[in-house]
DNA sequence: CACGATGATGTTACCGAGTCACATCGCTTA
DNA sequence: TAAGCGATGTGACTCGGTAACATCATCGTG
């Protein structure tokens, strides 16, 4: 992941080959590549898995009387609480590679939404219905990646369990002021 | 496109190369597709660049004092209105095949996080802050694909600008409760 | 009517992503 | 020491996608 977030941010991601990124991870061939990551593009989402199951399981943990909104914040804290302060920089190197390439956008785009279909799930099976649940499942993906953005962006600056809490109120209080 | 929707019902998306779906859509050849289409995917998806121009327009257009959501109402109605009745039986073969493949849902999903952004810049064209701006357009976004599949999922039922309009209120009505 | 322009299509060749069957190497364990 | 096993490599293949160049029909104009 970090010979392909190198050469990526060298000499951008569709010039880069399979074969240099295994080449360069290790004198490894483009076979070896794809055993671990089912594509090309996965290879800067990996691990998405885990965030998967992080929101899940708070959500499922959360107390029986947690509003959605409540229990999607847990999940929140669980998930900002996963990425550790070393992660930081890697996150700032990422986001300027995805911007910049579509197909990354589009694979960026579909780990959000498997995000927030987690959630949603997890919701459904505290017994919401699918229209609230999708909706704060919405809004808490929503605020996230706001944070990360945030979090990324500013080396230094508050760790993102606390830029997560701040954007998740933020985001509420926009919503419940739309009327 | 009809040759494409076609041959992948009958075989799914994977089994079916360009060439065949070239030479079914009369005896064309596959350099003939991609001057069409930018990828293989995008069969399924071509013309919702002018959804985007749709919905750009009619918020644009709104009146002045109309508030964020009222101008994504009128977003809706314009682009459900944009769907002749003729198209509907389309998006019923359309959703199931979409929804069998992986590649193929991944574009659906950027494909409604384009619309989503396109209606966030008409609104921030307006003056609307970026996160009022951003959660209104996901709200109505979220209301046309609800109707959307609705509509697509009942023949004989009632039009979509209908179906749209009143997934907007039930939407609206949810946020609302969520607190 | 002939001519040249234009646009749509085909041909060929090529690159890189992704897959598969099979071989190899190194380390562990009985 | 030999069997076993996991990680890796090789070579060949298919298909998506691109590019250069050729062909062909149509059509407006002199």
């Amino acid at each position: 992941m970090r010979a392909a977030l190198d050469l990526f941010t060298e000499q951008g991601y569709d010039a880069t080959t399979v074969s240099e990124i295994a080449a360069r991870a290790g004198g490894l061939s483009k076979m070896t590549f794809f055993r671990y990551f089912a594509d090309k593009r996965e290879v800067l989402f990996a691990g998405q898995e885990a965030h998967r199951q992080l929101v899940t399981d708070a959500i499922a943990a959360a107390p029986a009387p947690a509003t959605p909104l409540e229990a999607v914040a847990a999940a929140l804290g669980a998930l900002g609480g996963s990425f550790t302060e070393d992660r930081r920089d890697i996150g700032a190197r990422l986001l300027p590679v995805i911007a910049a390439n579509g197909e990354l956008r589009e694979r960026a785009v579909a780990k959000r939404a498997a995000l927030s279909e987690a959630m949603t799930a997890a919701l459904e099976q505290r017994g919401v219905p699918g229209l609230p649940a999708s909706l704060a499942a919405e809004l808490g993906t929503h605020a996230f990646y706001r944070a990360f953005a945030q979090w990324a962006g500013a080396a230094g600056g508050p760790p993102l369990t606390e830029l997560t809490q701040r954007a998740f109120g933020e985001v509420r209080a926009a919503a419940a002021s739309l009327g």
